[in-house]
Formats: structure tokens, C-alpha cells, sequence
DNA sequence: CTGAAAGCGCTTACAG
DNA sequence: CTGAAAGCGCTTACAG
């Protein structure tokens, strides 16, 4: 347990060679006999020699750490969009560090600074406002946006994700007074979707009443969404169906109406932004947007990898996943079996 | 966005000292004037200098880095245990670095591998497997253990909980024939489950029989456990009752009698190891045991600190992390209001 | 093609 | 209390 791993001058030695070449050789250069290279990988392997990255780093000034900062990882969206970024960029030959902000800017602060000096070569951020001046790296926003600030934007096509919610409700179903379940709009996610709730309403020319719009929390939990629609219900107002900003608040929402003694879709409909995990195994079956944090996590890695390798400075890209809804049971659609899939994309 | 950072060299010149003396008045070292010191950290702040840690754990020879292996971190559940690893593991001065071994040995090793090219000061693993010989830094083993290995193992009090479990089924409800989906017994969360799982039915002269036993997939997928329900069903041999291995199986087996038209608890009885992510808001409401990730990864983080801080050459010590259960619907207890929670402990 | 040397950004004995 | 120097484990011009 406390044996010392060797260095690349024991590696020289047992190859019978100087420390410089026994380096040429392990790291392909071809500059280097063949008939000495395979002596030092002998030597490598025998020894059971492998590189210390963090020297090879400072000497060679490429940093080999990607830094990730979410509000909390143990949040299964960041958890995916993590794995995701994780698969692109390990093959490239980074390691991911990530850290969580918990949504609070001076935590985000912290984590930025520590990353930073751990020398990362880039940053991929959700932000919570805590990006104070922008990060000295190539830096990516990903989900949670800092409008004007680094080399790309990614994030789902939100507006355009409520309008395809909206269309289905009232296209397919005819609904007309109904309600939205959001987060504060402190974040644009959750303030893009505000927007576009109350736009495409305004443009349907159906009722913004406020009774009909609730708020959940900024960790966008159930419980809070339960709340939110346990006010809605309490307000009155009546609505026909109610448009959730997540899979986490539908559940919430959900819980709302069985306290009550109310069905989805049969006493109110439900659609949703983002499938809840295992989906297909929760009941009512949601009528969903596809959460796509793979999608996001791997579209946010691969733009930060270009930013790595031509960091030309110039406006950041808006990048916009597109939005996909599976049509199931909690909008009142009763067909399962053949789910009507809406393909729509901003780019 | 290409700013170089400031290095220690250039602060001292800003502030008039030797490198040494500015080393040690911003490491809080003791033999430092106090006006040196200030003038120091005043020059740190004006050119806005971050120690790089890389090169002090290069020169001091104390790594900052822990690492961690889990099957797949897109997975709640490890997820959560990384989380609580990183406040346990960061408020010590740690950063922690994650990797996935897909639960595949190779990938596992390779892992291993990587993390220890970084100068990791210990690691976390729930093994798949790979650990081929023992890392040459202090190691805990988390979830999935290695017998034998490593300086302690921390995992749940799977054999108290399956027994908590039974107890419930057999005692409170009077049931007799309970059936059993686990996963393979490859890893030894798995193991101990099915094997604590025959011993007590044996213990209780319950019939063990071979169409009672199915198997869902390494991966605990909710699919799989819906497969293995439907033949568990298919079987004929009756069930009044099922013990699930995990939450994932309990959505899936519960999907399985919902496609038979049959209904939990109303048909046949439900139990499980692990409560489902939002557990509060899935029907039927779930007879459980606490998932408990959080506490595993505290804990297991507070094993390796302590082989980071006296690391004496010992057997493994083995931590069970207690079981809790909480009596919800899913097994046939009506009363929800009074959930009757069973706190056993293996210590 | 190979060796000798400088140096990445730090820490830490060793003198004084 | 402070400075000058060595060195962590590497990479990379520079000679030869």
C-alpha cells in the first residue's frame, strides 16, 4: 500500500538511456529509434511505470482537467449531463472535476476559483449566478445561461418546447384556461420558459389570469410542486389543464390532485417539460418533453473541446437542443400505443 | 480569456521578498513577520494570485486529489454517495475525481489506472470487478466490496435488511409464499440479498422454491425487473408476495402486474430494499427500506480519511450502514398516517 | 537519433 | 525572521 511508483529516471536507467529519451520514447515521439523505444517500453513495463500526469501538465503547460460546475450533482439531470460530458472528454484524454454550487452565486464563485486553480483547461457551467468576471479559460454554458459570456450556449429549446405543449393542449385537446407550474426565473431556463408560457398564451389570445400561474422552488423539487398546484386548486380559477416547466414538478403536481381526490387527465389535464426518470413506469403516464441531458452533456463537451482547440475569440454560439414530446396519457390522449412523436427544432 | 495567472514569483517581486518568504507568509507558516506577511497577502490580492495546486502537490508530495469508482454516476444512487463524498471529502482540502467503470473489470482497471497517473491520495470504489492488485494507496470499498481488500468496507446491512423485510411480510401480514428478484450475484450487494434472502426463508420453513427466485439484470434496470415479474407470474407458483432486490426492480415488477391487470397490493404484496427516487409521489406508495446513499458516502469518505491520516496496515474494518423501514401501502398495510419505521443495526 | 540542461510553479530544508 | 538553493517528475529546445 505505501510502495512509491516509479519515476520515468528509473525507467531511464533500467533502459540504459538518458531521462530525455526514455520521455521521447513513452510519449511516441519520432525522433527515436525503434530498437530503443521498444527497450524503454520493456523497461516501462517491467517496472510497472505510468506517467504522472499532473508533472506532465506543469511542464508542458497543457492542462489535462476539464472543470464542471452544477448546482448539484446528485440532481439526476446534472448526473446525466455529467456522464455525457464525461464520455466526450475522457476520449480526448481529459479528466473531469466537478463541483457543486448548490445554487448559491458565492458557492459557484468558490468552486470556479478552486477549479481554476487546479489549472483546468476549461470550464462547462449551469450557472447560478455566480460567474463573476469571466473565468481566464475557454468557458461553456450549459442549461442555466450567462447571457453574452463565453465561447457557447447550450441548452434545450425552451420557447419552443412550451409551444409545442402549448399547440397539443390546445390544438389537440381544445383547452383553454390553463395553468403553469415554473421556477423563479432567477435562471433563463426557467425564465425562458415563463416567457414563453405567457407569449404563446397571449398569442393563442387565451387568458393570463395570475391565479393561473404558479411557482414551485428554485431546486425545483416536487414537494414544492406539489404546493404550487395545491394553490392553483385552491385559487379558483378552474383550469383545464396545467402546463409543468418540469418532470419534478408534475409529480408534485400529480400528488396535488390525488390529496384531493382528483384524477389526472380525467379531472385535469398534465403535460410536461422533461420526462421524469423511468418514466414509462410512473402513473398517469406523462405527456412529455424528452429531458435529453445526454443530448445537452455531450453538445456542451464537444463545443468546449472546439473552443480547446481553436479558441478563436469572437460572439458565443447559441446552441439549442431540439425538443422532442412523446405524446402518452396525462394530457387525456387515451392511445398508447402508437405515440404521436413532435419533432421541432430551432436551428 | 488567454490572461495568464499570476504565479508566486511575481507576487514576491510585487512585494519585495524572496519566493521562499512569499511561499511561506501565504501558507500561514509561523516564522513569518507579521508586516511581511501583510505586505505578502496584499500583494497576492492586487495581482489577483491563485496558488497552483498541482505544483505543491507536486513538490510537497501531498496529493489533493481522491479518487472515485462507481458502476455508472448517471445512476441516483451513486449519484447521491458522490455527493456526500464530496462534503465530506472537499471541507478536508480534498477535490474529488470520478470515474465510471460501466461495470465492466476492464474499464474498472483502467480507471484505477488513470486516477492513480494523477496522484490520487486514496480512492472509493464499488468494485465490478477490476481491481486487479491492491492500489498502492489507501483504499475503501463502498457498496460493492472486495473481501479481503482495502483499509474498510462500507455498504448497507443487506443481510439485516432482507430480515427486516421477511419480518414484516411473514409476521405482520402472515404471509408464506414470497417471491424474490434480485440481481446477479456477481457484486456482493447482490450476494449478501439472496443469500440472506434463502437463509431466511429457510430459518422460517418457508418454501424455497426455484420459480420464487428470478433474476433481473447487472444493471438493476426497472425493465429487466419487469421482465422478471412477468415470469415470476408466468411461473404459477403463486405469490401472495414479492421482495424486491432494489426500488428499480419495484417499478418494473409493479409495471408487470399492471400489464396482467393485476394490482399491488390488492393481487400481490410488495416490498423492497431501497426506496424510490421520490418515493413520496409513486403509486402504489412503497414498503421500503431508506436508500440511505447519503450516510454510505459520508461515511465511506470518513473511512478514508482516516487511512489519509494514520494509515496503520490492518485488517479491513466492516461497516453496515443500518437499515430503516418505512411501512407505506405496497405491502398491504392500510394506515398511512402512522408510518411504523423499524430501526435495526448491525453494530 | 540521443544526451545534457533548463525549467513548469511551487515547498522546504539549510544557512545566516 | 529571511534568502538562496535544491528538487518534485516530467517535457522540450539545443547541441552534437
Amino acid at each position: 500500500m505505501a510502495k512509491r511508483r516509479p519515476t520515468l529516471v528509473e525507467v531511464a536507467a533500467e533502459a540504459g538511456v538518458a531521462l530525455g529519451t526514455a520521455s521521447r520514447a513513452m510519449s511516441g515521439h519520432p525522433a527515436v529509434r525503434d530498437e530503443t523505444r521498444r527497450r524503454v517500453q520493456a523497461a516501462a513495463r517491467k517496472l510497472g511505470y505510468e506517467p504522472n500526469r499532473l508533472a506532465r501538465s506543469l511542464r508542458s503547460g497543457n492542462p489535462h482537467f476539464v472543470g464542471v460546475v452544477v448546482p448539484d450533482i446528485a440532481n439526476d439531470f446534472y448526473a446525466g449531463a455529467l456522464k455525457a460530458m464525461q464520455d466526450v472528454l475522457e476520449s480526448e484524454g481529459y479528466q473531469v472535476l466537478v463541483m457543486n454550487s448548490e445554487r448559491r452565486a458565492a458557492r459557484e464563485r468558490e468552486a470556479i476559483k478552486s477549479l481554476l486553480s487546479q489549472e483546468v483547461a476549461g470550464l462547462l457551467i449551469a450557472t447560478a449566478g455566480g460567474v463573476a468576471d469571466e473565468p481566464p479559460v475557454p468557458t461553456v454554458y450549459f442549461d442555466s445561461l450567462l447571457p453574452g459570456a463565453g465561447f457557447a450556449h447550450v441548452a434545450r429549446a425552451n420557447q419552443d418546447g412550451i409551444e409545442v405543449l402549448l399547440d397539443h393542449l390546445v390544438g389537440v385537446h381544445g383547452y383553454e384556461r390553463i395553468a403553469y407550474i415554473g421556477a423563479p426565473p432567477d435562471v433563463t431556463s426557467a425564465a425562458e420558459r415563463l416567457d414563453a408560457f405567457t407569449a404563446g398564451m397571449a398569442a393563442r389570445r387565451l387568458p393570463i389570469d395570475p391565479d393561473l400561474i404558479a411557482e414551485g422552488d428554485e431546486a425545483w423539487t416536487p414537494q414544492s410542486g406539489r404546493e404550487a398546484m395545491a394553490r392553483l386548486l385552491d385559487a379558483a380559477a378552474n383550469p383545464e389543464a396545467v402546463l409543468c416547466a418540469s418532470d419534478t414538478f408534475s409529480l408534485g403536481a400529480i400528488q396535488a390532485t390525488r390529496d384531493r381526490g382528483l384524477r389526472v387527465p380525467r379531472d385535469i389535464a398534465l403535460v410536461s417539460f422533461d420526462d421524469p426518470l423511468y418514466g414509462e413506469f410512473i402513473e398517469p403516464r406523462l405527456t412529455a418533453l424528452a429531458r435529453q441531458e445526454r443530448v445537452l452533456g455531450k453538445v456542451a463537451a464537444s463545443q468546449l473541446l472546439n473552443a480547446l482547440r481553436n479558441g478563436a475569440k469572437r460572439p458565443a454560439l447559441n446552441v439549442r437542443i431540439p425538443v422532442e414530446l412523446t405524446v402518452r396519457r396525462s394530457c387525456g390522449c387515451a392511445d398508447e400505443t402508437a405515440p404521436h412523436r413532435a419533432i421541432r427544432t430551432l436551428f
